[in-house]
DNA sequence: ATTATATATCGCAAATATACGATGATATGT
DNA sequence: ACATATCATCGTATATTTGCGATATATAAT
């Protein structure tokens, strides 16, 4: 990459990109539904349900924590994280866009699709 | 990346993952909102509608169409675009599946947050 | 105090992704 | 036939992501 291209986007479009980079991931994609399944919560856990090593695992933890889609807070010797639904519920819903503006377009004059 | 750690992971997850994969750039998710628009599906208008060069717009529109989210096809002279929403839809009603597994889970033995 | 356990962070290597000029391929106009 | 226009692909440079061992940190157990 030359140049810093992304600041040439809107803003909507770059956090919707960075929400599925986030996901972008089998094993991000993995502790997400282990998460929501609520069998687990705490790091060893997840560790041990992944095909990867702690360390790996701690990185993965740190990209979902560090775009809000999930919380984490230290329990004396161990690490719990959970989703928030808030902010992925409004992530999932930014992808209704494109449909509505589909929506929105057809009737009008339309293209060679 | 030492090993290939892909295939140790669920289809459903890889799939999902892959998805997201071809969501995550801006220049993309700006891509699919033209096509969404329907202002525009031939490919010069699309390169004309980003900061991007020709070359580096045609490999997005490959990605796109790798995975099966736009379709495309050569009108004379010009290439044409367009979503297909049948999937593009289905991989977004995908992401319910979180929802509905901490739905089922809730009720149950909690987890710590 | 020492040891064990759980987790985060650092540093590096390998793999992927991104961007773009140059070039190839195909269709249209003259 | 030749020039032009549209778009895809190739080659390459750079940036980012991924994975993991080693290590730091902090709590708990003996």
């Amino acid at each position: 990459m030359a140049t810093n291209r992304k600041m040439d986007f809107l803003a909507d479009e770059i956090a919707l990109a960075d929400f599925a980079k986030a996901i972008a991931h089998p094993a991000r994609i993995a502790i997400l539904k282990l998460l929501a399944q609520q069998k687990s919560c705490i790091c060893g856990e997840i560790v041990e349900g992944l095909p990867l090593a702690q360390a790996t695992v701690s990185q993965h933890l740190k990209e979902l924590k560090a775009i809000g889609l999930i919380k984490g807070s230290i329990e004396g010797k161990t690490s719990c994280y959970c989703i928030d639904w808030e902010v992925f519920n409004q992530f999932v819903s930014q992808f209704g866009v494109f449909a509505d503006l589909a929506k929105n377009a057809s009737g009008q004059t339309q293209a060679c699709c």
